[in-house]
This record gives structure tokens, sequence and C-alpha cells, in this order.
DNA sequence: GCAATAACTATCAAGATTGATAGTATATTA
DNA sequence: TAATATACTATCAATCTTGATAGTTATTGC
């Protein structure tokens, strides 16, 4: 059985998407994307406060997602310093915080979850 | 704007998750599952229509995440018939219609991640 | 008879993601 | 002097996800 493309395919740095939402999803999708833009939504953090705030990810993890929210221009990277131990701090950039509806719909649809699953 | 997510652990189905966000994440991360609720929105589809809406996935990755879909409670899969060709028709549970805010957040900000970078 | 259709499943394999563990450089603190 | 802190990286490996391809059952249409 053969079937034809009906839908528009979205094209973005190089990649193809049957739609936006998968887009959307490929920029945010992963284990730990949301949780670490979620734990960025109020301020900026450095690299220790990030890992406190999510102990059960390890830091090879936490560096590669970091990476890739930065390269997907989620996240902004700004170090203080030239000699160890530097101090780097994280942050939302404006696309990033463009995400926060999203984030904000996640959440609620989360906390309700947990809470209807917990009665 | 102001959202809060516990930070204690959450438990759902024997799993346990860092926040509550991570938990919405595990039921509609992945590649495909945002996509295929995206086509089930608005109606019930056939498994036929909803393989000609995703031409890209394959039969047997469309199969798998309905499987998982169904296993969380978001979709519902109804079978007409008993011999073969049977008609099978998926639809969104009343805990998938709970999801759609949040997938019409995800769709906004696609739309316009897509559209900003055409111009 | 023969192909097409419906809704899958089976098998194999490639690719992507995540984890465990250890190591790096240098400055500050005890 | 030794330990601690900082922000990582390197290596190896397990696991998870997705894809390619072919096969299944029984009915309908040509």
């Amino acid at each position: 059985m053969k079937f034809e493309c009906q839908n528009d395919l979205v094209e973005m740095s190089g990649k193809l998407y049957p739609c936006t939402v998968s887009l959307a999803m490929d920029i945010i999708g992963g284990k730990w994307k949301t949780v670490i833009l979620y734990h960025l939504k109020d301020s900026k953090k450095r690299y220790s406060e990030l890992r406190k705030d999510m102990p059960t990810v390890t830091e090879r993890t936490l560096s590669l997602q970091l990476k890739e929210l930065q390269k997907d221009g989620m996240v902004s990277r700004t170090v203080y310093g030239v000699k160890p131990p530097i101090r780097v701090e994280y942050c939302l950039t404006d696309f990033g915080q463009s995400f926060l509806p999203v984030l904000q719909a996640i959440t609620n649809w989360g906390n309700r979850i947990a809470s209807e699953s917990a009665t």
C-alpha cells in the first residue's frame, strides 16, 4: 500500500519534520531538557546549582543536554573568570522565554496527573 | 506568571520521577506521540487514516507508540468486526482530552518557530 | 484467479540516549 | 599539606528508540 505525502514538510536547521509539532518536540524532547528549562525558568543558575536541583542526572548527561539547549538557542552560557575554578551561568534566552507558556501547560498537566493519581 | 512543581519525588505506575514535569514528559515524549495525539485531537481515526496522516513513520513504530499511549490511558482502541479486514478506531480518552491545552501550546510554539525561521 | 485492503506482528539491525566511573586544572579553605 | 570546590571531559557500555523489510489472516473487487 502506498501513501502520498499530503502534509507540508517543515525544514529547520537542515532537518525535515512532518509538522511543526514534531519540530517542537525535537527541541524539547528527551528525558531532561524540560526539567532543565523548568529549573531555569525563574532565574539564571550555575552548573553546580543545576546539579543540586537535579541530583538524579549524571554530570555527563546534564552537560550534553545543556549543550543541545544552547545549540538550539534555548539557553545561554556565560563564563566568569579564566582559571579554574571558573563560574558559569546558564540562563534562558529570549527564545527560551518564548517556551514558558508551553512549560507552564506541561507543568500544570503533570501536577494534575500526580495529584489525581495520589487520591 | 507563576507555576509550581512539587520537588519531591513523584511515583507513578511503579516509576519514580524527580518532578511532575518529567512525569509528563515520560508520557508524551518520544518522536511520534505528540504527533499522533495531534492527529487524533479533532476526531477518532482508523489505523489506516493515521498512516496516511503520518507517512514518514513506519507501521511498527506507529503500532508501538499507539500501544504505549493506550497503556498510559491517553487513547482508546475500539475494534469493529471479528474477521479481517477488521476496523479499528483510535480515539482520545478523557485523560487524553486533558492534554489538549498542552498540545495547543506546543503547536502554537512550533508554528511560531517555523514561521519565524522562514522569514 | 489475483490483487488489493485492513491492521497489524516478527525479525534484525542501526542509531540515539543515558548511565557509571574516573580524570582534568587551579584556587581556596582547613 | 590535604581536602574541597568548580565545571566540566573521556571512555566504555547498557539500554532505549526507531527503522527496514517481510509476513499474517480473511474478505472484497475486478
